[in-house]
RNA sequence: GGCCCCGUAGUUCAAUGGAUAGAAUAGAAGUUUCCUAAACUUUAGAUACAGGUUCGAUUCCUGUCGGGGCUACCA
């Protein structure tokens, strides 16, 4: 039982004897005290006041002497208006501190049985990784990661989207301009390759439509009439009719940008234990419309297509089948449903896809649902918002984008000019040192796209929105650095803090209860991040971590102590700090350096 | 038009219905014979607007204004 636990239970035995009432833990709840007030936790007792049926400072009053006398924790409490604010004793922090220092796997919660399908980056075939897949990757996998410390076992999975009309039209445009070129003979990476290829389609498309438009169509008939249209529209046939050339050249091209995705994503640090591709899985669910057919969840309109009505739930009729038999996205996203579920048998299955899609997946959920698939309930759709530019959206076609590898070599090269600047490499190999600017640069990156709400739109400055200072990935790194010297000097001078005696510790400095009390929190932020997919609650956490770290040592030199025993106790507290940034970072994507 | 999301310091972000709305950055002023100044300390600055519910609203409800998304037998 934990300290806050322990004092809940002291605030219902309170009602219980006081008030004669019985009040479920899970309806008490504890605050931090605000820092302009004495006190570590707060209790709040308006919501109470009719079972207490007095004032609010006579509840609190009689709720803080029953804690003081019957809660060993508790040294002491002051009531403000309806504030109960607890003050814990100093034995308790050393109990509290020596407690989670013990924890032989610290950020780590026992596994809870249960699998978890986390579904990210899923990309198109036809193009480079850009900006909003970095946002997209570093949420899957912190997301992953987090879940797993909050005991799922977990399957990262990939739904590479390599067919379609897109991959079509880059594949049209290199037989037209490409003359053979290849990512040797370019030396471009294959998925710019292809990318470049989709953007000179678009070029030659909307060259055609002016030439047809001059000629006397109307725009509409021009976009549906231009050749180069026509031709990867007749070449997607084809590659549905398995025509060998076509699949031949498809096959050249996914190879080439599959390449290239490799190197994105071993740069960017993700991983997948599970490739889906969508040429195997875009002919699936049909069944499952002749399943809802019979069994009433879906209906058949005259002219043949297959339609569900949610409007029960509060949305539209949806298509689920074309009338000539043919699929649509969401026929296929059923079938991929079942698929993962086959696979895995998963509890729950995460995707996380961007906000554009919230009705889609609103509709295939429900539909899930209805149809009584037993990871219904665990269907959840991480929707992140887009990461917008000053100059507003980007968009691939046009070429207005912020290149994921060009962006994390600009973030990699910032590290390096950055910290030869300040003259911080001194005594690093070569390969040290740029080990350390892919470090910090993608630390600043990954940060920087995670500690926003996921939920929520971001903008993005490419001139101000990566810095070093603040609240950044590099300062949490810097405070990882600092504490690592310290541990180093200690080994150096034989302290024993790995197992500390602390019992002649007797006084606690205000800035070591505030970093205990934040080290205290951190199983918290781990299930708060879990429950609400939110790596952005893991990045604040660490952030408010470092800062107090920074205020801690600064505040008290650690090797000009004189006592010994507090000696000890403060490295094994800089120890313990470091254990959970580092874990904390982990859980980011974030690796944090010894040295910077 | 219909549906959904969002409006917080100059800027980028926080705040399970709780106290005087927190940080960072940019601005102003300080700290280094002392473990890494990518740090620390001090200072100034914000809830779009109007109602409502509540002991208490940035948070919940209604309306107005502003921004974004979805609205195809596309995804």
């Amino acid at each position: 039982m934990n300290i806050q636990e322990n004092i809940l239970s002291g605030i219902q035995q309170a009602f219980q004897n006081i008030f004669n009432h019985d009040l479920a833990v899970d309806q008490l709840s504890l605050a931090p005290t605000r820092k302009e007030f004495e006190g570590t936790y707060t209790f709040v007792v308006f919501p109470f006041l009719k079972i207490s049926q007095t004032t609010p400072e006579n509840t609190a009053n009689q709720i803080g002497e029953y804690l003081k006398a019957n809660v060993s924790e508790v040294a002491d409490f002051n009531v403000v208006k309806g504030f109960l604010n607890l003050v814990l004793n100093e034995n308790s922090w050393l109990d509290i501190f020596q407690k989670i220092y013990s924890n032989p796997s610290l950020g780590q919660l026992p596994s809870n049985g249960q699998k978890v399908m986390v579904e990210y980056s899923s990309p198109n075939t036809n193009k480079p990784l850009h900006l909003g897949h970095l946002r997209n990757n570093f949420l899957g996998f912190s997301v992953a990661e987090i879940l797993k410390a909050n005991g799922y076992e977990v399957i990262k999975a990939n739904l590479v989207n390599d067919r379609g009309i897109h991959i079509c039209k880059s594949m049209v445009a290199y037989l037209h301009f490409g003359n053979g070129e290849s990512p040797e003979t370019s030396r471009l990476k294959g998925d710019h390759l292809a990318g470049k290829y989709y953007v000179l389609f678009d070029k030659e498309y909307k060259s055609q439509i002016k030439v047809l438009i001059e000629q006397g169509q109307s725009e509409e008939e021009a976009k549906k009439n231009a050749p180069i249209l026509l031709e990867a529209q007749e070449m997607l046939r084809k590659w549905e009719a398995n025509d060998p050339d076509v699949v031949s050249l498809w096959k050249q091209m996914n190879t080439w940008v599959y390449a290239g995705f490799d190197t994105t994503y071993t740069k960017m640090g993700v991983d997948f234990d599970k490739f889906y591709y969508e040429s195997d899985t875009y002919l699936l669910g049909k069944d499952i419309v002749e399943e809802g057919l019979k069994k009433g969840v879906f209906f058949k309109k005259e002219n043949g297509s297959v339609w569900v009505d949610l409007t029960d739930e509060g949305l539209d009729e949806k298509l689920v089948l074309r009338g000539d038999g043919t699929s649509v996205y969401i026929t296929q996203d059923m079938g991929t449903a079942d698929l993962k579920y086959n696979d895995f048998q998963i509890d729950k299955s995460v995707y996380v896809v961007g906000n554009e899609q919230d009705y889609h997946f609103d509709v295939l959920f429900k539909i899930m649902r209805k149809l009584g698939r037993p990871y219904g309930p665990g269907l959840y759709h991480l929707s992140y918002g887009m990461v917008d530019l000053p100059t507003g959206k980007m968009k691939s076609r046009e070429g207005t984008v912020v290149d994921a590898d060009d962006l994390m070599q600009e973030m990699i090269d910032t590290a390096e000019s950055h910290t030869k600047e300040l003259g911080k490499i001194e005594g690093f190999t070569s390969e040290q040192a740029a080990e350390l600017y892919e470090i910090l640069g993608l630390g600043a990156l990954k940060y920087f796209l995670l500690k926003v709400d996921p939920k929520k739109r971001m903008l993005f400055n490419p001139q101000e929105s990566i810095e070093f200072q603040g609240n950044t990935g590099p300062f949490i790194q810097y405070s990882h650095a600092r504490i690592a010297s310290i541990l180093r000097k200690a080994d150096q001078l034989g302290v024993n803090y790995q197992n500390p005696d602390f019992s002649s510790v007797s006084k606690i400095e205000e800035s070591e209860s505030a970093l205990i009390f934040l080290l205290n929190d951190f199983e918290k932020k781990i299930k708060q991040a879990g429950e609400d997919y939110a790596p952005s609650i893991m990045a604040q956490y660490l952030f408010d971590l470092a800062k107090e770290y920074n205020r801690f040592y600064a505040d008290l030199p650690i090797f000009n102590e004189n006592d010994t025993n507090i000696l000890t106790f403060r490295v094994a507290l800089s120890s313990l700090t470091a254990q959970t940034i580092k874990k904390g970072m982990s859980l980011l994507g974030i690796a944090v350096p010894e040295r910077m």
